[in-house]
DNA sequence: AATGAATGAGGATTCATTCAT
DNA sequence: GATGAATGAATCCTCATTCAT
């Protein structure tokens, strides 16, 4: 956690900082983000720093929970439209939020990839955690989905949820990292979210899997 | 490129460098992997190394495909028995498979994470290059599974091909790091891939897909 | 010297900050405490102690001047007794309010060890006044036993202040430190005062000495 | 315990470290010598010392020994001459020793006297093992004396031990730092141990001694 | 005078790579 | 080719002191 000297900063001051270790970390990940750079960048001198925050690792931990509020911000304009909608039929649009998210905050998103490849033990764990919260979260919805009879018995919604999380918390990532425009990622989404929805097998061979079962 | 004298050593000697510098790659990743280490546990000089390899990204990079190689191997027995059954009613076997590998072979498991996690412009051309390849072999197993009409008309099969292989690439990669047994990997996947296959929605109300089309 | 500003403090935050010192002083040394340690224990802001010092060095050097005081005062009631007595035959008690001070003072006590092994220059200088201070002392009171006939002729009565002086200022801590008893200790001390006044060889060889001189 | 590439090194290069080190070490203790001066000094590169040392304190320890080691060696001469004489008579001659080895070697004597004022935990080891040693060496030898009918019985060889032995380890390097010449030393080490051997009261008040006793 | 943030010159140590034998 | 010592730029972090309010 940040000194509290962190938080008395002035938001301009603070921000000039946060911005300063975004890039970089965003950039080239925990091992390769020198402090040096940081403080170069954001204009404060070397001790500021280590007034500010207890040490490296500190100010990345701060910056992944930053970004991950940030992120999580992004998707209550999205839930707040569900209404009586199923979360099912809705999540191509929290897609498009996540994806507009990403777009607007580059190194967010940069620094959303950096946790995944972070070989720092704590800061798997934040994802981790992150990620349970994730998918607890979706699975959630999509509980009240399947009461609603908008998902077939039988569904493990733990999967479901699972898949649904990494969608938007990591493909969506990859698919902007490779390049592709946002018509694409979101034309890939929708497809991905209609195999799930309706599967791939032909109608007709339904009754193979009903019988199966 | 490992240079000529790497190739030139007796295969007990390149087995032990291979196996030492996986230990550690698996273990700390690129930038925590430190070549004092490798050599100490290879019981080679310093020096030598630089004999075989030009630098310690060439050592990564030769790493990264030896065990890439080593995995893709891996799928021939299954895809052998692919005949006249559809890739898609194959998947699940493919994934034993894929579960079998990683499960005998934890550092080249860790290994595959690790390119996911690197900050190694070229190791993540490697990982793309890899990507690619394995994204439009299934592909063109799925492509022949849908000519064979075992897959609706309309599927994108890029994407469908891109949530085979993540699932094979990483998820179970993944669900691996989280400690889960190799029974409920395979239930998680097949439960995946059931929603895949026939989808989520109620049966009753797939009318709304093909009107929505 | 601290400024005008430390000596307008009330009292007790005098102490406080004298306490805290010596605190850490005692514990480590002028090299290893942290001015950042004394402002926190003392409860001041870290701004206020160079108004009351002008700088680390000011501090130690009244610190060590404090405690020195504080040791002289210590044997003045033992020193009272003296009247008629031999300055020699009361040793062993001035010893006993050594112990005794030191035993009561812990962290004077480690604050006197603490000057012995300072490489601050100016400290030195204390040391060696005191040191000359105190022997200077001693050997007027010897002077006085040789003269009252306690002490033979012939003894170097320095060599014999500098004794008494080392196992009072330094005899006597270390034992301490190596975690002697008060018993122990004085019983000790007995032993080399008993040396000193009687001397380790036998009677009859008295002789021997007489005839070498 | 340095490591065996220092061992390895050739005796001049060795010679040129240590020298540098005890130069500065001799000169400002544990906390105040820097590596960067050491290196400079000894011209090597500051890689090559981390090398040849484990750290900091592995390179103290060395040296502590070092010297250690040398002065013990100084006395061997000295002890060889006791024969059938008593170790107490041959002390003048030993403190002679001791002396010209502090004379010829003035850094080893700075070092000696570090040693005392090190905050560092195990170097104060060190020194506690080494003056446990010495001790225990000339008790050795007063024991023998005592058995011999050099020293009287009741004399608690554990304390004469310990004068003597700081005579030679303490005392003296600390008459030496105050500029006395060699003369009035080894006059002063005299008179002292003809207090200890004789005592310091007049003979003919010897008796009370023995009565008291 | 009081406060606590700002400052930056160091300090120990690491480690990929080169060199000399 | 084999060997392992040599090299030094780079890195994180500390802490006495100054500054601004």
């Amino acid at each position: 956690m940040p000194r509290a000297t962190f938080y008395n900063l002035n938001p301009e001051k603070q921000e000039r900082i946060i911005d300063a270790a975004m890039m970089h970390i965003a950039e080239k990940g925990y091992d390769r983000t020198m402090i040096s750079d940081i403080v170069r960048l954001a204009g404060i001198p070397r001790g500021s720093f280590y007034q500010y925050f207890e040490d490296k690792y500190d100010l990345f931990n701060y910056i992944f929970e930053h970004v991950s509020k940030k992120k999580l911000e992004m998707f209550s304009p999205a839930l707040s439209k569900l209404g009586d909608k199923a979360f099912i039929d809705l999540y191509e649009e929290i897609m498009e939020y996540g994806l507009k998210f990403a777009r607007d905050n580059p190194r967010a998103r940069m620094i959303g990839l950096q946790i995944y490849r972070s070989n720092e033990v704590s800061l798997k764990n934040i994802l981790a955690h992150l990620e349970r919260q994730g998918i607890s979260t979706i699975r959630d919805y999509l509980e009240a989905d399947q009461k609603n009879g908008h998902i077939r018995e039988g569904i493990d919604l733990d999967a479901l949820a699972m898949i649904f999380y990494n969608l938007n918390a990591r493909d969506i990532l990859e698919m902007l990292q490779n390049g592709m425009s946002d018509r694409d990622i979101l034309d890939k989404a929708k497809q991905v979210i209609d195999i799930i929805k309706y599967g791939v097998v032909k109608e007709e061979q339904h009754g193979n899997r009903i019988q199966s079962e």
